[in-house]
DNA sequence: TTGTACGCGTTATCAT
DNA sequence: ATGATAACGCGTACAA
């Protein structure tokens, strides 16, 4: 079904259907709704790919995302998919699962693809090719959760956030506070809060600032439990995402201690799970959804004015701090 | 940077250069390399527009989902993802907040946008507008979750699955067993599960078999909450999906019960999470990564034969159960 | 206000 | 093995 068929059908020239469809103004009133009527009586949809070869622009947006398994992401997207929606954009997805291959070529398929801007959460800014390559092209893009000076981002300060969230534990009488970290690796976020970490213990005077990488989700309770059992068990765990905090909810029940009487845990991300979970989760909030949608804006504006963004461009959110219940004062009797 | 640059740099024509890409071993050795070198030096895409608009197939495959916030749902489509990737297909994900018109608004985007095929997750397939216009298209597309005799789908029997583990509540002791669903006009799995449920509760003999039908998310936790409050307050809670279940978990808690020793719960779905849990959540777990591969199999499979799916082609994947923490006898005495 | 005709970048047919 | 060229469906400059 295409634009010939309604034209003829309608008794007019393929330009005026598709003014109808694109310039409805500079068309009279009579001829437009018959052309309306012809066209959604045969169904008729203006072809996505003819269009966009045509005008050089699709109208979709590419994103690229670690994973949809952590619910931080799956917030994010479903921000970036209403924004993208209210501004007449599609988005097409792809996840890397932190590896820097599926990353590059995540990347390559988008570019290849047509796509009008690109929505990034990568491994890290830094050092990534495909990021590099994206440079080497005019494609507009905006990196999202990550941060670096060279590059359009919407973040918050982690770093900051999580050197304040140590100030609260110690205000609240920790002392022995450790940090569990996904791969840092794999992240330039989990860098950040473990920065912030170190900064923040420092600041406290605290010369000890343990950080426990732990290398694969899969073995995240056991090694957490381990963790736990030591001499001198930390009496706070600053996790830095709200999966490993739950996972160390899990990993200090099987290690008999109550949380937070026996232990205060605290998360990183805000995921709106975290509200419903018994203790709730203490944790350092991000505007997940609003952060993917800021992107989009950034974006779409970007697009209107036929510009890259610059790294100027750059947002940082505030973060909130959620006082959950799964963090108290430290137990008076420690060893 | 289009095949005409490349062909006129590489001093061929661009059938030859089209070639190298499509059917490689249609040409010389040394012309390929030669064009290939070429080709990598200008950092030439093929530009898939045009190709799809050539080809008539665009190597996309849409998808419509309620929502990424129930991690059911973002496993499915990380499944889904997974599988359309290996198999060389892009996605294009939408969703509809389990708002009918927005189905409708999504599955018309994606036949205006040249999908080869879509993996649908709607309300109600038996009286959805949005899949009655599809069906008078001849784009492939196969239903997930969803269930329904005159369509290609893939699906547990959520029925077989409810009534078996109410037996189950029952071989415990639990007699006084209510169900906590969602809005049951928002979705056809609600609707089996809770005919499942009342199934069960009819063979174990049990007349009584009220269901809470929890209008918002926001409210489940209050709804349940009080209905725990009751007189005669249930001694298992059957939950429709693993999101209530954690509600009820929270609703337990405020209500000053202790799960499993008050009071039982179960949840519907199998999402990761509910293993980090603790307690752990009992839950009748569905495959739901492996459904979005198979969705996206059979589809892939389709579009290769040039075919529509047939509803014969319907797929009922094996559930399971997972005994958790969440579950026990019920208390000894009750009034 | 409406129509004609070109070109977007590619694949595929038909020659050579 | 390679090249010339038509056609995919659309938007728009230009003409009427």
């Amino acid at each position: 079904m295409s634009i010939q068929e309604v034209a003829r059908q309608a008794g007019v020239s393929v330009a005026t259907v598709s003014r109808v469809f694109n310039l409805p103004d500079k068309v009279s009133d009579s001829t437009r709704e018959q052309v309306r009527q012809v066209a959604k009586s045969l169904g008729y949809l203006p072809n996505a790919s003819a269009r966009s070869l045509r005008t050089q622009r699709s109208r979709v947006l590419g994103v690229v995302l670690p994973t949809l398994l952590n619910p931080v992401f799956a917030e994010c997207l479903s921000g970036i998919s209403e924004t993208a929606a209210a501004g007449g954009y599609a988005i097409q997805p792809m996840t890397t699962d932190y590896r820097l291959d599926q990353e590059e070529r995540a990347v390559s398929a988008l570019m290849a693809g047509q796509m009008d801007g690109l929505i990034l959460v990568l491994s890290n800014p830094e050092t990534s090719q495909a990021l590099q390559a994206l440079g080497r092209t005019s494609l507009p893009y905006v990196l999202v959760y990550n941060r670096h000076p060279d590059h359009p981002c919407v973040s918050v300060d982690s770093e900051r956030a999580v050197a304040d969230l140590v100030g609260r534990l110690c205000a609240q009488g920790h002392r022995r506070i450790s940090m569990v970290s996904g791969q840092l690796h794999a992240s330039d976020r989990a860098q950040q809060r473990c920065r912030g970490f170190r900064q923040g213990m420092a600041a406290a005077g605290l010369v000890d600032a343990p950080v426990l990488e732990v290398p694969f989700v899969e073995t995240a309770i056991q090694a957490i439990q381990a963790h736990l059992a030591g001499p001198r068990r930390p009496t706070a765990l600053l996790c830095s995402n709200d999966l490993l905090a739950i996972r160390s909810l899990r990993a200090a029940h099987l290690a008999g201690l109550s949380v937070p009487q026996d232990l205060s845990i605290t998360g990183f991300d805000g995921i709106g799970l975290g509200q419903d979970l018994t203790p709730v989760l203490s944790t350092i909030t991000q505007p997940n959804a609003q952060m993917g949608r800021c992107g989009v804006e950034l974006l779409i504006r970007a697009l209107a004015d036929g510009q890259r963004l610059p790294p100027s461009a750059s947002l940082t959110l505030s973060h909130g701090f959620r006082d959950g219940e799964s963090c108290a004062p430290p137990p008076p009797l420690q060893p």
